[in-house]
DNA sequence: GATTATAGTTAGCTTAGCTAAGTAGATATT
DNA sequence: AATATCTACTTAGCTAAGCTAACTATAATC
């Protein structure tokens, strides 16, 4: 009963999975009283930082001079410290504090726990094929093929979030 | 061999791997010039339209002033038309017009493509093993539970895109 | 017929996006 | 080692997108 192989169906009913799931958890992130913007940046330094402000811009497909702004709303809300490289002065490093961190953590619980009390409702056999599509997923997100970063890989239009994190910094 | 039903480290990677692909299509929309809430806008009006002004600012999450404005620049690019409701002068129907039809769907169809273009490399019981996996999150966002809903249903959180339009209105 | 409720718009503010231009530090070239 | 170039970030100034409060017009209710 395998059906037939249309990528083009799949990927449209994907795509659309995924935006709808993520609207409705969207609604959660009210209660971190941080902007979505900000919510988002945060996210990275939290799971992935210490970045520097350029990578950070990068991840999250802004330009540099938006990145500095909302750098500058997360530091003054305390959510994030700012630190000049020591070999490079015009590096800066964005670290999460103490309180950034719980509270990134505790939004990003806040999503999760509604979607996973959706998943409580699904059987073993349900949880365990929504596991295996998420792995799929995460294969073709996480290491990018030719075809996905396009084969005519422009300089603007080739990175990705865990992709431009993944090239960490030289020393 | 099935995994231990924890549903929130699933639903943990579930959400981010919604996160990381939408992320990674979203590039794929500087194409349509259109910026990217207009677009969203659009998204709703070309698939479940004609809708009323308020079923959208609804279905996208912003206030009724946002999704007045949002219009309006639709309007302006003749990408939607706003049309009175007959019976109830109050209300604005919007419609897509061929143009915003067109535009809207050839940008889908890129965000798309680039989906199906990863989703050629699976095997054709990977293919499957998604589509399955898809069929959950679509069961899930289609038909919230009370759960997703929030057993405590607070009026301005309680609605999703899909949901919102599912209540069609009343004549 | 007066009041209340509803749908949308207008006004005025903050935040988030951009490009262009500036500053300071690092690197390369004589 | 002085100069030029490149790089990382910031500042300035603009438009778009978000909000609440207040307004207009129409419907519904009493």
């Amino acid at each position: 009963m395998t059906p037939p192989a249309d990528p083009t169906a799949l990927a449209d009913r994907v795509h659309s999975a995924a935006i709808h799931l993520l609207r409705l958890l969207r609604k959660q992130d009210a209660a971190t009283g941080i902007t979505p913007s900000r919510l988002s940046a945060l996210s990275v330094v939290v799971f992935a930082g210490p970045v520097t402000l350029g990578q950070l811009a990068q991840a999250e497909q802004v330009s540099a001079p938006t990145m500095t702004r909302l750098v500058v709303g997360l530091e003054k809300d305390g959510l994030i410290r700012r630190e000049r490289d020591v070999t490079d002065a015009r590096v800066v490093w964005i670290h999460p504090t103490a309180k950034g961190d719980r509270i990134l953590r505790e939004g990003r619980r806040r999503r999760v726990a509604e979607l996973a009390r959706a998943l409580e409702q699904l059987s073993p056999r349900e949880v365990a094929e929504l596991d295996r599509g998420t792995q799929i997923i995460e294969q073709i997100t996480h290491r990018p093929t030719a075809a996905l970063l396009g084969s005519t890989a422009s300089p603007r239009a080739a990175t990705g979030a865990s992709r431009v994190l993944a090239q960490r910094r030289k020393r």
